[in-house]
DNA sequence: TGGATTCTAAACAGCA
DNA sequence: ATGCTGTTTAGAATCC
């Protein structure tokens, strides 16, 4: 067991989100690894405009327009992203990131794949007018992705059509690290939020 | 440049 | 019959 495997079991535990512990004080691992942090937070739903100023109007007014409306495009990595407010950007996420934050902030941590659209939806309004074609990408993912399983309905169970959905324990680290990566994850903002003057993107896509 | 990953589209079967 | 769910295949785009 070297130190390798110590952080691809708690990730968390020797990268900055150590720090987010710490001033969170009795967080267990189970309570950062659920997201739970995040709703606190608030992140997802409401960076407020005022940290933007007037960038997501100019920044959608950047994306190039064509007949019937704008290009879907993943979000430009030099600004902030809010999913509530950049409704024409497509989320710098991956699907199976989104299915992670999905399932890991249900109670139960296992969503049936309707639950998993409508936390998708709620949480990034872009995808309530892009084409439904999404919803294809999200059962694809579900179904070829081995960090996701499918969990057995407990007897008698009526949650109606097709089964629950997890995350597999052994691949949560490795959706974790996928998250961590990307440049909008909540831990960045959270960075640029309690410590503006000492951020640094050096590294991070789109940051050189 | 090539492999890996991700996204998108599509076809199909099973089920309620 | 219809719509949803799950699986599979294929091709394009992107990243490393």
């Amino acid at each position: 067991m070297d130190s390798d495997d110590e952080e691809l079991k708690d990730p968390l535990s020797s990268s900055c989100f150590a720090e987010m512990r710490l001033e969170k004080g009795e967080l267990d691992d189970d309570e950062l690894t659920s997201l739970s942090w995040l709703q606190e937070t608030d992140l997802l739903k409401s960076l407020s405009v005022d940290e933007q100023g007037e960038d997501g109007q100019k920044e959608n007014e950047a994306f190039p327009k064509v007949e019937g409306g704008l290009l879907p495009q993943t979000h430009p990595p030099h600004i902030p992203y809010n999913p509530q407010k950049h409704i024409n950007s497509k989320p710098p996420y991956s699907f199976s990131c989104l299915i992670f934050m999905a399932v890991e902030d249900s109670p139960m941590k296992r969503l049936p794949v309707k639950d998993i659209y409508n936390w998708i939806l709620s949480h990034f309004p872009y995808f309530q007018n892009a084409p439904t074609g999404w919803k294809n990408s999200v059962r694809h993912n579900l179904s070829l992705n081995k960090c996701f399983k499918k969990v057995d309905k407990e007897k008698g169970q009526t949650i109606g059509k097709g089964s629950l959905w997890c995350i597999d324990p052994d691949y949560r680290p490795n959706l974790l690290q996928a998250l961590r990566k990307t440049p909008y994850h909540p831990y960045h903002q959270l960075q640029m939020m309690s410590a503006p003057t000492t951020v640094s993107f050096t590294g991070l896509p789109g940051y050189g």
